[in-house]
DNA sequence: AGCACGCCGACT
DNA sequence: GTCGGCGTGCTC
């Protein structure tokens, strides 16, 4: 009979871990090991917690030890390297490791269902199901034709690239920088294939790891890699799973019966014991950065795992990060280019502006741009609309007594929905029907200020009565699947002109599109978020490269129109030229002589209260905790959105030119923020993206 | 974070 | 007389 402690990670905010006695029975057929998962008591309720340690014995007082209630899971443990990875993301965002660990894993695997999980593992170890798995998604059967061998022939920027990232074992950060079109996908698929290939002669094994930043919107990528890859298990990994796929594609990726793992931001936590290399497509997007609880950077993680266990990690983009950018130039990255574009003929869009102070846009569009509609309806070509804001008018105004249609949860405006005949608040989904009337004075004739999608829709319709709209956002793809449906309807030519918020300027390749326009970008230029420039750069590359995917002639070459009001801005003058670069250096410039990331490095402090004063009294008295020579506190200030569903939010910054240093901080600075007991939410975000 | 205990207001 | 509001205390 033998006994043991085991030291146990619970998904709790404690910041501690837990020990427990197991006691060898005879029913027992197995020994607790570290990585393994274990059912326990906690307080009143049960829960699933990982084992970190086997000890003889425990610092806790015997009358306070519970006994295990059971070995979960007949599963391989988790590996040392899995753990470590979620120790140091525990560490870096100074949250439990619990926290970080437990909730990334299938529901299934923590709650008591170890006959499923028998199930679904006979399934994933019948060797005949190896190319049928039910875990990778039964429905894409792949075409006869479509083995390794008609793979593209690449060209000599792309072989470059694949050699380079094929060629060495061990931890190399590359940032393939391409313009859209240029075959960065072919790269990623080449390089898998020759690692996997590798391996296979080794007789060793091999998985890939491909992050996408939101898998619904890029379902051309996921069908490439499967016919690319037909003899191979491809496993996907996002938020939209149910838990039954959720917990089969999990376990082919941690029994590696996945050879590629395809998944966003929280498939970088998956286990993958054999993992090879890890690809971040559009390195640069914002949802790699998760938004609430854990808020991880995913590409910084992915990246911190490639070097831990001394593979390639692949960064592309054709408009990269700011931060990976600085890093390409200090020789942190290796930088790799593609210049062409990979379909020899296409060429990339004319970008042109439309100088709206003089061509006037009453309704939203401009002369110009109505008449560049009106061209390619004559020549039966498709066109795109951008404009990021939803709704029909950001908000109602009365003309009589000045009463505006303001949240009363939020400090933020209603959004009227004409359609729907709604006033919604954006932030607090607070929902109000049309005031027929002014709510204070009875006035009958209210206005609707400012343009959204709806509206322009509108004027669309009416200036265009023979074409066909569709508008793509939010509120006109709130049914499942009618996003994939609208684009469907696109791809099929049943569409003339198409309308949408960001939705639809990612992934999607559509072949008979020749003109983008975009109405209203000029707002993110003189935001106060000092990434907004970065933003919109590489939203508006990315909603050019809409256009002029397709082969076609130079007299019908694609288009992309802006309308603004300051067309002498210099990041307009980079989009012209499509010169990257030459806004990366700019901004790196600027960023460097305003202090501000990838040259300092910052932690945000953020608090929730009923009242402003509280939040911000609490936020005072947390930077007059300890002594913090080196770091600079700023001032506590509410947010821009002071008050969302009726709770009011302050933040206080923390800036340093020393990560190492400002880390050394937060971790004595967390302790005695939980030692204030206060009862006001407050969190902790490190690299903060939007501030 | 859960979850339970505990002590004060408007209801079948 | 009870249901239920959220303060506060604990979790190996």
């Amino acid at each position: 009979m033998s006994k043991k402690i085991l030291k146990v990670a619970l998904d709790t905010p404690l910041d501690t871990t837990f020990d427990y006695r197991w006691t060898h029975t005879t029913t027992e057929t197995s020994f607790p090991q570290v990585g393994q998962l274990v059912r326990v008591p906690f307080g009143r309720r049960e829960v699933t917690g990982l084992i970190l340690d086997v000890l003889d014995s425990s610092d806790v007082d015997e009358g306070k030890l519970r006994d295990v209630i059971a070995l979960r899971a007949p599963i391989a443990p988790l590996s040392s390297e899995w753990i470590a990875l979620c120790r140091f993301a525990a560490d870096y965002y100074h949250r439990p490791l619990g926290e970080v660990a437990l909730p990334g894993l299938p529901k299934h695997l923590r709650e008591a269902k170890p006959a499923s999980i028998d199930r679904v593992l006979k399934k994933l170890h019948a060797p005949a199901a190896s190319t049928t798995l039910p875990a990778v998604d039964p429905e894409v059967n792949p075409a006869p034709d479509s083995s390794p061998n008609s793979a593209p022939v690449l060209n000599d920027e792309q072989r470059a690239a694949v050699d380079a990232i094929t060629r060495k074992r061990e931890f190399a950060p590359f940032l393939l920088h391409g313009v859209t079109g240029s075959g960065k996908t072919e790269v990623y698929l080449h390089a898998a294939q020759a690692l996997l290939e590798q391996a296979r002669q080794s007789s060793t094994r091999a998985q890939i790891l491909l992050l996408v930043p939101e898998i619904n919107l890029t379902p051309q990528l996921e069908h490439h890699v499967r016919a690319r890859f037909p003899h191979l298990t491809v496993a996907t990994l996002h938020s939209q799973l149910s838990e039954a796929e959720r917990l089969r594609h999990w376990l082919s990726a941690h029994e590696a019966h996945a050879d590629i793992v395809l998944g966003t931001r929280l498939a970088v936590l998956a286990s993958l014991p054999h993992l090879r290399l890890v690809v971040i497509d559009e390195e640069h997007d914002p949802s790699y950065k998760q938004q609430e609880g854990l808020r991880y950077s995913a590409r910084d993680l992915a990246v911190w795992r490639a070097r831990q266990l001394n593979i390639p990690v692949v960064l592309g983009s054709a408009t990269p990060s700011i931060e990976s950018w600085h890093h390409a130039g200090s020789g942190r990255y290796r930088r790799l280019n593609l210049t062409q574009r990979a379909v020899v003929q296409a060429s990339l869009p004319r970008i042109g502006l439309i100088d709206i102070e003089r061509d006037k846009a009453p309704e939203g569009l401009s002369a110009p741009m109505i008449a560049a509609l009106h061209d390619r309806l004559a020549h039966g070509e498709q066109s795109l609309l951008f404009l990021n804001r939803r709704g029909y008018a950001p908000v109602m105004h009365c003309d009589a007594c000045g009463w505006i249609s303001h949240c009363r949860r939020c400090t933020a405006y209603m959004v009227l929905h004409k359609p729907e005949r709604r006033l919604r608040c954006h932030h607090c989904s607070l929902e109000l029907r049309v005031p027929v009337s002014c709510p204070t004075c009875g006035n009958l004739d209210l206005q609707a200020l400012g343009r959204g999608t709806q509206r322009i829709e509108e004027h669309l319709k009416a200036t265009f009565p023979m074409a066909r709209v569709l508008r793509i956002d939010a509120d006109s793809t709130r049914r499942k699947g009618s996003a994939q449906q609208a684009f469907e309807a696109v791809h099929r030519g049943d569409v003339d002109i198409l309308l949408g918020t960001q939705m639809v300027a990612k992934g999607h390749d559509f072949q008979r599109l020749t003109l983008v326009g975009v109405i209203n970008p000029d707002t993110a230029l003189f935001s106060h978020d000092y990434r907004a420039g970065e933003r919109l750069f590489a939203q508006l590359m990315q909603v050019a490269g809409r256009a002029g995917r397709a082969a076609m002639s130079q007299e019908r070459r694609s288009e992309v129109l802006l309308q603004t009001r300051y067309p002498q801005h210099p990041l307009y003058h980079a989009l012209l030229a499509h010169d990257y670069a030459g806004f990366a250096e700019a901004t790196l410039n600027e960023r460097r002589a305003a202090g501000l990331p990838p040259f300092i490095h910052q932690a945000l402090l953020r608090a929730e209260a009923k009242t402003l004063p509280m939040a911000l009294e609490f936020l005072r008295s947390a930077s007059a905790q300890l002594p913090h020579e080196g770091i600079r506190m700023n001032e506590p200030v509410p947010l821009t959105i002071t008050r969302v569903a009726g709770v009011e939010r302050a933040q206080l910054l923390l800036e340093c030119e020393s990560r190492a240093q400002l880390q050394a901080f937060l971790t004595r600075w967390m302790p005695a923020l939980r030692a204030m007991k206060t009862r006001l939410r407050w969190s902790l975000e490190v690299d903060p993206v939007d501030i």
